[in-house]
DNA sequence: CATAGTTATATCGCACACGATATTATCGAA
DNA sequence: TTCGATAATATCGTGTGCGATATAACTATG
């Protein structure tokens, strides 16, 4: 309501319903708070279930592969990590050839995980309310849109 | 890597790439790297800036409406709105019939900010790599799903 | 084989994000 | 009208998320 009088600059989509950003940032929490009750069972926060998703996809690889895997950073992916080895999911050990690099291996306990996580995506699945053709047409649109603006982020600089 | 040789429980699509919960936490967090340095010139956060979207909408509000046009929660708008205020872009006035809710009002200073947002918005659109009708599409199609997320969520409690 | 530069990861500081709890104010029924 | 129930915010504890910096290890060049 605030200005209602000018709408010269008003023109463009700028309400928060219709901004691509808002519509991620809500989404997002969304569907955070609908894995929460899923994972709180296990035992396993969201960020904690996307590093394992990192890792059942294969592991035995370093810190920074899985970063670049997820898109992530080592700072947040660090203490991540940490907690998953102390909940006993995720061994870390470090590279006898290069010892800087860290390796990451699922326990059987993480690996164990793995079998959990098919009756989850079938519940937020169904909760989407959207077909299964409709919504992979979604992820590769949104996985897409993500790597043209990480694309362009870094030409930028 | 681990263990091709059980594909039995492996027919789903459960790799990093193709989990839709997955595609929204990596697109964010892209969105939200896109968008900071354009913000840290106007000395705000991803997150103060998505706040003041929510009030460019419509100020004179209570904490508790922009809770709800915003999805979040009171415990994560409430400390947001206060650095908002410490910045002076936003004011903070007790209900004079209801002293329990907060009303608030942008400051001059936060409606100025209002007329940068086009700029910024004209940016992360073209960074996105994707046509405007398509945007559209992706951005209807995303809060349909967050809200079919949210009500199916509240549904199950 | 030193040593500057680079690389891989970790640490730190600040700002969310949210469930749980606290605080204060309003409402409702006896 | 008083006191328990409800409601609107705020606070707290834990866990991210990330830029900046630190640390330790590798590499290349002289």
């Amino acid at each position: 309501m605030s200005s209602s009088d000018d709408a010269s600059d008003l023109e463009l989509p700028s309400r928060a319903e219709v901004l691509i950003c808002f519509a991620l940032y809500s989404a997002n929490h969304a569907m955070n708070r609908s894995y929460q009750p899923h994972l709180s069972v296990l035992g396993l926060t969201y960020p904690q279930y996307i590093a394992l998703v990192g890792l059942w996809e294969g592991d035995g690889i370093t810190v920074g592969q899985l970063c670049k895997r997820l898109f992530a950073e080592t700072s947040t992916l660090t203490p991540v990590l940490k907690r998953l080895e102390k909940l006993g999911h995720v061994e870390r050990r470090r590279g006898r050839q290069d010892e800087r690099q860290v390796f990451l291996y699922l326990t059987p306990s993480g690996r164990a995980l793995e079998k959990e996580a098919p009756n989850i995506t079938d519940c937020i699945i169904a909760d989407t309310g959207v077909q299964l053709d409709k919504l992979s047409d979604l992820v590769v649109a949104i996985g897409a849109m993500r790597d043209s603006l990480l694309k362009n982020r870094n030409s930028r600089e």
